[in-house]
DNA sequence: GTATTACGTCAGACTTGTTGACTTTCCAAC
DNA sequence: GTTGGAAAGTCAACAAGTCTGACGTAATAC
């Protein structure tokens, strides 16, 4: 039960040998990963009454403060209706501030009160504390190949969702 | 923006050095990479009515056939009610056949129909597809950290979870 | 002045998760 | 062998979060 991504045997130039096999195991890392990835700050989240969608939105306004709604369910992929009920609570509950654009009046840019960047510090550091351990036990070369692979797993669509954040004016 | 991993610059024994940019950079690419991971058999399933719930029971089912709804329920770390009402709908599409256990007649081992395993061969292939194509992209010393780091990501139960499949007796 | 854009909201449906109560089956202690 | 508890599975009702569709309001664009 040896696990090795080798050359293809008879030499296609560039191209790897994959067995359906290894291409599975993949698949099922991926799956168990990502939930343990989420765990620690779905637990965070259930004390508190809130889920997945309301994490999201925090992350995303704490990395780009000011962004706007439309902004932000471009990044999310989700519908306004969806993302406005997380949206209302979390105003409701002064952890977000929906202020009106300065620009344009119409556009509402969203920032995180003190106690909404409070709840992001404790979200992100549980997730960064998993995240560096891993990074850590697994070295920088697999951190290296990690971060490749899953880009390379992203469509063009995704891509563009993944890099707007860095690329966003002002 | 360069995006090295590093060493400690004072020497930690093992440690990397690791700032909370790079940390965070892991985390969305978690996160975007596994919404397109899911996003080819998210299209299969919606055209037949499906969700992801039911593509993981199929997926486990094809894994290891007859495993029983305990084992299933394991794995996938749901309510068995909630893992039920798919089985259920499965079942009664013709997908799924479930038989009473040999040894303990409170059993239920569960099995995929042909309809089942076409429909399976169907899902995995398009993930496996975009996997390939990562894998490929990325190269052989990526995949191999990809599933370091992704394994070191897991805690002891889901790592327990992940395993229990490939040490099935019988 | 009209069309378009950005945002918010109401209504209705579906998937998927939950808890609680129930039946059937097994096993072990008496 | 009977009984009583534990395990496996099923049914019912509810909650969260997603979706589509329709509509309203305000601000901007042409």
């Amino acid at each position: 039960m040896q696990d090795k991504v080798g050359a293809a045997p008879a030499g296609g130039e560039n191209l790897l040998f994959l067995t359906d096999d290894q291409l599975r195991r993949g698949i099922e890392a991926m799956f168990f990963a990502y939930r343990a990835f989420t765990a620690d700050p779905d637990m965070i989240l259930t004390e508190l009454d809130y889920g997945r969608a309301h994490h999201r939105a925090i992350h995303f306004i704490n990395r780009e403060p000011g962004l706007t709604v439309t902004a932000l369910l471009d990044v999310l992929g989700v519908t306004k209706q969806s993302l406005n009920r997380v949206l209302r609570t979390l105003i409701e509950d002064g952890l977000v501030e929906s202020r009106i654009g300065r620009r344009d009046r119409r556009e509402r840019q969203l920032y995180l009160t003190e106690k909404g960047a409070l709840l992001e510090r404790r979200l992100s550091e549980a997730q960064r504390a998993r995240m560096r351990a891993a990074y850590r036990a697994a070295g920088p070369q697999a951190v290296a190949g990690f971060r490749q692979v899953l880009e390379a797993m992203m469509d063009q669509e995704t891509l563009r969702q993944y890099h707007a954040l860095r690329e966003m004016p002002e």
